[in-house]
DNA sequence: GTCTATAGTTCGATAGAC
DNA sequence: GTCTATCGAACTATAGAC
């Protein structure tokens, strides 16, 4: 946002955002230290000197680079939201398909910068570094708050912070399907795929549903009274 | 392990586990990348060559310091789970809370090293570059393994597949716990803390009870059946 | 085992021409 | 808006004395 030019947006490929996607590909792969702003410079085919003519420093260009692509994921996430409240009150299911769904696509999306970005966006929500959190806070934090929401309408037992907590649990589910390692391929002896992103929402979805609905039914309070825990 | 002094433990604070304390605290606050053997080597208090003298490079150091720490963690995580079923076979409820407290406790001990390690392993788990799932699969997909059968013993209707996809998502839940960073408590109005390990284990034990269950039932194989899904 | 000193590289950022 | 050239700092790793 904000271009500087004259364009707002079209298919004129000017340098400022082939530096992003370059910048998005290479942070993504070897995290913000071990991405020189050097090897950016030479995938977007520009002069170093041109990075900091647009972004100044090496950590706005990454932040401009986050907040691009992460508008885009949410405007798509609050639009499908909203269109499924109008039609009433869907299910958790729809809810957390809502929710999860987005980032996978357009945070796989080969066509343009992308496959990249959902890698990227769990190794900052699980930083510690005030700036990773800071980046987190503005950008998820209003969307965090309406799928929390969200999720207290369509289950109406759940209470304020199990909702809360059960929001980043099923966030720490998306996570496993973000970054696919190969793991679930090993683990499976190649039976599943992590690659396979529907395969992996298709089951994602219902085992959050089921975790949040335990939540709901009250199961959880101290020590899982009834349900022998030690 | 492999000390290279006549001692294999003891109270002997020497210098080589002082690096690797000093390693632990750094790499899991900075990064691999972000870390300088310079920045260990003042915090261990030694001079930088001994770094290298011990480990050879970075990358090695990096490794000893994660295999150290992981070999304790999983050494308790299997003692727990085969004292659990030399008593018979444990609830679901049981295996689960087998497998996320000690990383989260240990990961969490103050007393030495400790706080950080659970943070670290997070970062290198949900990595994409070879040398952090290298460092995954010889560390914990034996781990893994052990889990994943036990998940299956205790759940009977549980297919292969989903055990394999179930523990993963177990391990998502439990990396919304092993990086706190925050959120949980800005998002609920400080209502809940994510530096509370106790109270989010004993959430996030029910949360992923019941998503296995789910699993279990055979909720899921194509598209959500009957659940309504978009 | 532990040190000092340093070689050799790469980094982020800037100056200044066009 | 884009470039070439370069500064000064920081990095990993090694050499060699003790």
């Amino acid at each position: 946002m904000a271009n500087g030019t004259t364009l707002t947006k079209g298919a004129k490929a000017n340098s400022r955002d082939a530096i992003l996607d370059a910048a998005e590909r290479l942070f993504a792969n070897s995290g913000f230290e071990g991405t020189s702003m050097r090897s950016i410079a030479e995938a977007a085919g520009v002069a170093q000197a041109l990075l900091h003519y647009h972004f100044g420093t090496k950590e706005r260009l990454f932040a401009e680079m986050f907040t691009r692509r992460s508008e885009a994921i949410n405007a798509a996430r609050i639009k499908r939201l909203d269109s499924l409240f109008a039609q009433g009150v869907p299910t958790l299911e729809e809810v957390l398909d809502t929710l999860l769904r987005p980032l996978i696509e357009l945070g796989h999306d080969e066509s343009r910068g992308g496959s990249y970005f959902s890698r990227l966006v769990v190794s900052v929500a699980a930083d510690r570094d005030p700036r990773s959190c800071a980046l987190i806070a503005d950008n998820y934090d209003p969307l965090a708050r309406r799928f929390i929401s969200a999720l207290m309408r369509v289950l109406p037992g759940l209470k304020e912070a199990d909702a809360v907590r059960g929001y980043l649990f099923v966030i720490g589910v998306g996570m496993t399907i973000m970054a696919p390692t190969g793991r679930l391929n090993r683990l499976s002896g190649d039976r599943c795929d992590d690659a396979d992103i529907e395969s992996m929402v298709d089951h994602a979805v219902p085992f959050a549903a089921a975790g949040l609905r335990s939540f709901a039914a009250g199961a959880v309070t101290a020590g899982t009274p009834e349900g022998g825990l030690q």
